[in-house]
DNA sequence: TTCCCTCTGTATCAGTTGTTACATATCCGG
DNA sequence: CCGGATATGTAACAACTGATACAGAGGGAA
């Protein structure tokens, strides 16, 4: 399978046409990627798009005393807006990006995806789809961060992003990561959630108990 | 002078073709707006793309306390680009606008926007332009606002807004409005600005005496 | 001038957060 | 089963922030 197929498994680039897939041919990379590869650094030249095929990207910001705060993930068939954003702008790329294990990335030169994206009208849709999607997330995370507290946030994250049976397999420190803190006060509040029967915790995950009580603090903190 | 003129001072509209312009004289609005005119309210249907024509717009987000904090201004020329998100996803309007004084802009019909985006490149281009613009100031305003404490924003407000005199026009009502926090905050800061000579405050504005100290003050808070 | 409204200055207190420091627990490999 | 590495639990303190409360100061209108 090569990277045009794995490409076309992602709907702009099926509905690409035969001129599509000639211009995409010429010097598309493909990049596995293991946990902790940094794929882009802030201040570095974007040198095209990339599209996750598999796996997913985290990109951060990094304060100066080393705490970092998660903007947002990629997900498979997604690109990289930021990515796009500097190559449409001539701009350095503004954050951090990590790979999680087993991630693979496509990199569409940045020649390239312009013209494709000046001749085909499904990669200006994704292009535009993407760019807008970005701007919510966005928007959303600042939102919260003006207008709630830790523990509110940390709330929100957990029913966010446990699984359907309501298991979150991640460090506290992880956690801490994805929301600009540090482990000591992601550890405090779960002592709060924990003595109040919101969820148990275990070394390396935690599991929900009580979603609703969950989604209650989330609008009154008491 | 109609509406149409007044877009056309803006490149990509001065730019299009003859059926860009039938297409566009289909529905345009005018619309003026004066201080505290609302323009769009959270929750609101978008009804079209806008284009301020002349005056500022200010985009700000309500915490449930009451408080806001501004997450962009819209400048002459420029189109809201949260509206136009919402137009290519048929979401609702995420945020709350407000118009400066003797604000004039123009509204263009969803379709007809559609149709615009669809058959000329200026107006994809301008689109991506926009958006790009928008995640790049939002990217920015998120990685402060976690990496930064309130002396420091305050200190970078403060250059960026001011005039090339270096004066700042606004109550400290509205800056703390800007920063998302309240006016007791913003004069407790400035009392310590005063003490080391940094401004000097008068009512209704403020005047930096030492640029280069508050410019030095955003990266060591001391 | 005088009244009134807005803007500013200040003090104090409570709540939240970040930091430091250390104890304990769990997992994994040898 | 024994260490080392990693993850978690806890406490105590300092810094920052937001909230409350009130005292002036400036400016405009009658």
């Amino acid at each position: 399978m090569n990277i045009l197929d794995e490409l076309e498994r992602f709907e702009p680039f099926r509905k690409l046409s035969g001129r599509g897939k000639i211009l995409l041919s010429q010097g598309v990379i493909r990049k596995e990627c293991s946990r902790s590869t940094i794929a882009l650094n802030k201040g570095q030249v974007v040198s095209g798009a990339y599209v996750v095929v598999s796996g997913r990207l985290r990109v951060f910001t990094l304060a100066p005393n080393g705490t970092e705060a998660t903007l947002y993930f990629i997900n498979p068939g997604e690109t990289c807006v930021l990515a796009l954003n500097c190559l449409f702008n001539d701009l350095l790329y503004p954050a951090w990006v990590q790979a999680e294990d087993n991630t693979v990335i496509t990199l569409i030169p940045g020649a390239i995806y312009r013209r494709l994206f000046e001749q085909e009208s499904t990669i200006q849709n994704m292009t535009v789809h993407a760019l807008s999607t970005l701007v919510f997330r966005l928007m959303t995370e600042l939102e919260q961060m003006h207008s709630s507290h830790q523990k509110q946030r940390l709330a929100n994250f957990i029913l966010l992003h446990a699984s359907s049976q309501g298991l979150l397999q991640m460090t506290q420190q992880q956690i801490a990561h994805h929301l600009g803190t540090t482990r000591e006060v992601i550890a405090r509040l779960l002592r709060e959630f924990v003595a109040n029967g919101l969820v148990r915790t275990q070394r390396g995950s935690l599991a929900i108990l009580d979603a609703s009580s969950l989604q209650k603090l989330i609008s009154f903190p008491g």
